[in-house]
DNA sequence: ATTACATGTGAACATGTGTTCAATCGTTTG
DNA sequence: CAAACGATTGAACACATGTTCACATGTAAT
């Protein structure tokens, strides 16, 4: 005896109604590939250790190399990535480029996802 | 004429005070996989989808996969991870399996990624 | 018990990605 | 100009990972 839909499998009465209802009210497709783009940017300890060491102090490339132990060139390229998304911002200051956080919002991620592990 | 220490790089006189200083107010390395293993989890446009769609109701893996269009066996395979860090919760009721979100952390970092977008 | 069906799991494949090495660019200094 | 040095870039490699297919599990109904 089928019931009235619950559910979106196959063989049930399908009410599509539930799912069309949350289709509707989630973000279009590029947002999210943008949203999880940032998350993603957060997510490798190496790149969130980078951000989380200019949350406290800016920082040139040597510097965050011989805090993390690797490749002065791994650094550049992870640097270019958040450089990209808008997430760290730099200056030149002679032959060096000091990196520091591109706005409060990464802070606050930061300081949030933190907080999200004290439960 | 070399500077007073201002980066790590070799060649300058280092001065490692301020890396150092930095390395301490950073979180143990335990802590920050633990947290890139959360940010990584809602950087992939499948789970961050998902979890948006949880957010908003509570749904079965057939709602979901109908959502995504894709395979009802790689829904299942991403709960599980979401799952493993405590992302989703589900509760069981029949053959059939809800699942919706642990707790209001994800929510609020679902909802300043979503502020952090517009600026 | 046997069928039906929603979900879960394991293996395999394709793809994406972080790191390193080598070479180059840009800036400063002799 | 040439040398020194910090930073960047490109290619290549190793590795992680998301998806699919086929099969297993668990629950409900006949």
């Amino acid at each position: 005896m089928p019931e009235t839909g619950m559910c979106a499998c196959e063989t049930v009465y399908v009410d599509k109604e539930k799912v069309q209802a949350v289709q509707d009210n989630i973000s279009p497709d590029e947002t999210l590939h943008v949203l999880a783009n940032t998350f993603k940017l957060l997510g490798e300890p190496t790149r969130l250790k980078i951000l989380l060491a200019l949350s406290i102090e800016e920082l040139c490339v040597c510097d965050i190399a011989s805090l993390l132990g690797i490749t002065r060139s791994a650094i550049s390229h992870q640097l270019r990535l958040l450089k990209n998304s808008r997430l760290v911002k730099f200056r030149r200051a002679g032959k060096m480029v000091y990196y520091s956080l591109d706005d409060q919002h990464v802070k606050h991620l930061l300081r949030d996802g933190l907080e999200h592990l004290r439960d």
